[in-house]
DNA sequence: TTTGTAAATCGTAATCATTCTTAATTAGAA
DNA sequence: TTCTAATTAAGAATGATTACGATTTACAAA
C-alpha cells in the first residue's frame, strides 16, 4: 500500500483530502513497524499541538475499515501498520525489541482447509514474536 | 487443568489456600469458554458483595504466571480460561458468539521450523474465530 | 491452641487507552 | 464565493486494568 493508493481509496468512498490525513498517511510510509495511536500523536504534535486524539483514532478506525492499514493487539495496546500489497495473503514475525516485521510467505489456514467441518471460519489470527537477527 | 493440580502448583510456589481462589478456580473448571474479570466478578459478588477487581486481577495474573490458566486477547479484553492438559502443542477455535472454543491439533510452527533462520522465535499465536455448528 | 508474620484481600483512587459530545472549522462541490 | 456535509478541537466520559494504604487471614512455629 503506497499513499497515492490510499488517497484513491479515501476518494471513492467519499473521505476528504485533509492534512491531518495527510500527515497520518506519511507517518506510515516511513515506517515498517507496527505503531500505536500515542506514537502518532508524539510525531504530530509537533507541527499541530492542539492535535486531538479523537481525530487520529477516528482516522485509523477509518482506515482499517478501507483495508489501509492492518491492526494487531501487541501488549494491550492497538498498534497499527500500512496494509501490505495484497499480491498474496501472508503473516507477519515481529521483533518485541525493535518493531520490526517480517513477512511470513505462509497461512497455516491452507493446511486447515476441512479440517473442522462445520465450523464457519470468519477470522484468523497467526503470529510470531521474538527478537530480529539485529536484536540479539 | 483440573483444580487439584492447579492446588499442587500453587501450594509448591508458596502460594495460599483461600476462598477467593478456590471460588476462581471453581469458575474455572465449570466451563470450557474464555471468560472476562467482570465474568468473575459478577459471579463472585453475589456470596461476596465487597469482591475487590484487585483481587481478581492479581489472581488471574498469577494463575497465568503459573500456566494454570491461559489467556487471550478479545475484542480489547483480556480472556481467560483453564489451561488445557498439556499432553500436546495445540491452538483453538473460538466460537464469536457462544464462546465456546474447539481444540484444533494443530501448530503452525510445526511447519516453520527453520523458515526464518537468524530469527529468534519467543512466542507465537495462532486463533481461528467464526461461528460454531450450533450457531450459525 | 495461641501467636507472629508474611501474604492476601478490601476499598478506593489512579492510570491508561479509547470513545463520545458539542461547537467550531474546513474541504470540496455547486 | 457560498453552501453543506465532513472533519476537527477540546475536553469530558467510559471501561478495563493497576496501584496503594489499611485491614484481615492463612498457616507455620512455639
Amino acid at each position: 500500500m503506497n499513499i497515492e493508493k490510499a488517497w484513491d481509496i479515501l476518494k471513492n468512498e467519499g473521505f476528504k483530502k485533509t492534512d491531518k490525513r495527510e500527515q497520518i498517511l506519511n507517518i506510515f510510509s516511513e515506517t515498517e513497524k507496527y505503531i500505536t495511536a500515542k506514537d502518532i500523536l508524539n510525531v504530530m504534535k509537533k507541527e499541530h499541538p492542539g492535535m486531538s486524539y479523537d481525530t487520529i483514532y477516528r482516522n485509523l478506525s477509518t482506515f482499517v475499515d478501507l483495508g489501509i492499514l492492518e491492526e494487531t493487539e501487541l501488549t494491550g495496546e492497538k498498534h497499527f501498520r500500512m496494509q501490505c500489497e495484497a499480491d498474496h495473503h501472508h503473516h507477519h514475525f515481529i521483533c518485541m525489541s525493535c518493531g520490526n516485521i517480517k513477512e511470513i510467505p505462509f497461512c497455516p489456514m491452507e493446511v486447515l482447509q476441512n479440517a473442522i467441518p462445520g465450523y464457519e471460519i470468519e477470522n484468523h489470527k497467526f503470529e510470531i514474536y521474538g527478537n530480529c537477527p539485529s536484536c540479539h
